[in-house]
Formats: structure tokens, C-alpha cells, sequence
DNA sequence: TTATATTTGCAACAAGGTTGCAAATATAGT
DNA sequence: ACTATATTTGCAACCTTGTTGCAAATATAA
């Protein structure tokens, strides 16, 4: 809780009812979320336009970062401490089966080759496959 | 235009006008294009909900695929032959400066290690960066 | 305690995508 | 050629995700 109100802090937020508890549902979540699963989630019902506005606020700041999966669905999640400032290789895993969404951020990986003139600047890796629950 | 025939047969679809066109705009442009996009092309105003149905058919038979961009815009691209059936390693570019998209598909590239319980079993990645185009 | 800025809710909207149903086309079967 | 059947198309309606404008409420500063 006294992690949620610095982290607020150090991104000079003020301590509003609807980002504490957009910020303790997404720590507490072990999997990345979307819009509807956090309002579904927090204990006051917020309107959805303030908890858009909300996560777009956290997502400008880097508090939170947004996972695009396929056929367009974006889950939510919190940015790990040690990937601010944000790095340039960014993994997530996505479970077949149950369709959790999971940071494996701080996994470094090797890059493909590109063909001539084609500059890379940062890059997006999503594994899919079965996660640790689903396998045990 | 016979190629284009000649995958639809392959694939058991009828040659349909809607089917030709949207094949054939696809074929044509140099990158992956969203449904929008791709209805602006076409020579007969089909109605959306028609070229919808038609990319999802495309889709179930990978005769395309799609691919999910930050903010969760989505793109249409042929698959590459040499896809068929798809691999496990799907590498896409997107460009910072002119929003194109290239598949980079035939590039093989290194998977990180995944945490403990975790099994992979194919990977999207999306190199972001500045394309041929942009560069030159 | 007034003045100002921020946050919230509401209504409305836009884009992307889907579904149901009926009209139009195509494909067979005889 | 002529029904009978299946496929494709268009239209209207709808859902979800996300945004914008504006006014009310709340907090912050002077």
C-alpha cells in the first residue's frame, strides 16, 4: 500500500481514490488486465471514461504499459520498477489456455536480422504457449 | 492475377469479386493495411461487413494474417508462401515514421529463456524502427 | 475564503468488428 | 432449361474499446 502512494509520489500524481485503486488491482493481479477486467475489479465503480483517463495518465508517466494481442485486445499491467526508464526489449507471454498475459521483461534475447535499411530501435516479443498454472 | 486465382482453388474458395479484389489489393501493397485501408482500395465499394467476413475466412485459412500494433490497431497482410503451414517465429517492422508495416517473416531469430513452468510455443515479435523507405 | 486547478460523471460520439435476416448470385441435380 | 440448394452480399442493428466536451464536485493555492 505505502509502495502504491510513492510510486505516486515519484510521479508527482496526486493521491486520488480511482488511481490507488486502478494501482492496487493491477500489483495485485498476477496477470495483465484489461479496462474492463480493472473497473470489474475495483470496490468503488468508477465511471469508464475516468478509468481510461486514468490508465492513459499512468501509461504517459510509464507507471503502466499496455500489451496488444492478437485481433487487437490490450491487456494492462504494472511497469516493472527495474524497467524504468523503459529498455528497449520487451517480453510478454501469453497462455493458450487460459489467457493470462504475463511480463517476462527483464528476459534480454538475441535479434533477427533485418534487410538492408531497415533500422531497429526497439523491439516486442510475445510467447505464446502454456503457462506455469496451466502446465502444473 | 493468376496467382491469385490459383490460391483461392488451392484454398477451396470460390472466386468471388470481393475475394479477388481484396487478394489483389493486398498483393499489391507494399505493406500490411488495416480493414479501412483496404476497403479505400478496393475498386467496387463492398460493404464492411462483407470485407470483414472476407479477411475472417482469409484468416481461418491463412491465405493472410493479421497483426496486432500498440494500442491495439490491427493489420492485413498476405501470408508468404513459404509460410504455409505457418512457423512458430513471426517477425513483423513496424516504422516510427511512416506507420508501415513489413513482414520480416522468413527471419529466424532467438528465443529468450522463459521463467520455470512456463512452455513456449511460438513467438510473435515486432521490431519497431525506421524502414527502407525512410532511410533513404 | 475566494480563486484556480484537478478529478469525476454523464452524454455523446467514433472506429473496429460481429450478428441476423433478406435479397441476390452462383452451383448442382434432374 | 428449371427447380432446389448453398454461398455471397448488403443493410440495419448491435457490441466493445476508447475518446471528447461540458458541467458538477473536489482538491489546492492565495
Amino acid at each position: 500500500m505505502n509502495d502504491i502512494y510513492a510510486l505516486l509520489e515519484k510521479n508527482n500524481l496526486s493521491r486520488t481514490p480511482c488511481r490507488v485503486e486502478i494501482l492496487k488491482t493491477l500489483s495485485q493481479a498476477g496477470s495483465a488486465l484489461s479496462e474492463s477486467e480493472i473497473r470489474d475489479k475495483l470496490e468503488y465503480n468508477f465511471d469508464r471514461t475516468t478509468v481510461y483517463r486514468t490508465l492513459r495518465n499512468f501509461l504517459n508517466q510509464n507507471v503502466i504499459h499496455s500489451i496488444s494481442l492478437e485481433g487487437g485486445e490490450v491487456r494492462y499491467a504494472m511497469t516493472p520498477a527495474k524497467d524504468k526508464p523503459h529498455g528497449t526489449h520487451h517480453v510478454h507471454f501469453y497462455c493458450n489456455n487460459c489467457s493470462g498475459v504475463y511480463c517476462i521483461s527483464h528476459k534480454p534475447f538475441d535479434t533477427p536480422g533485418l534487410p538492408v535499411g531497415f533500422y531497429p530501435e526497439n523491439f516486442d516479443l510475445l510467447v505464446h504457449g502454456k503457462c506455469n498454472k496451466c502446465n502444473a
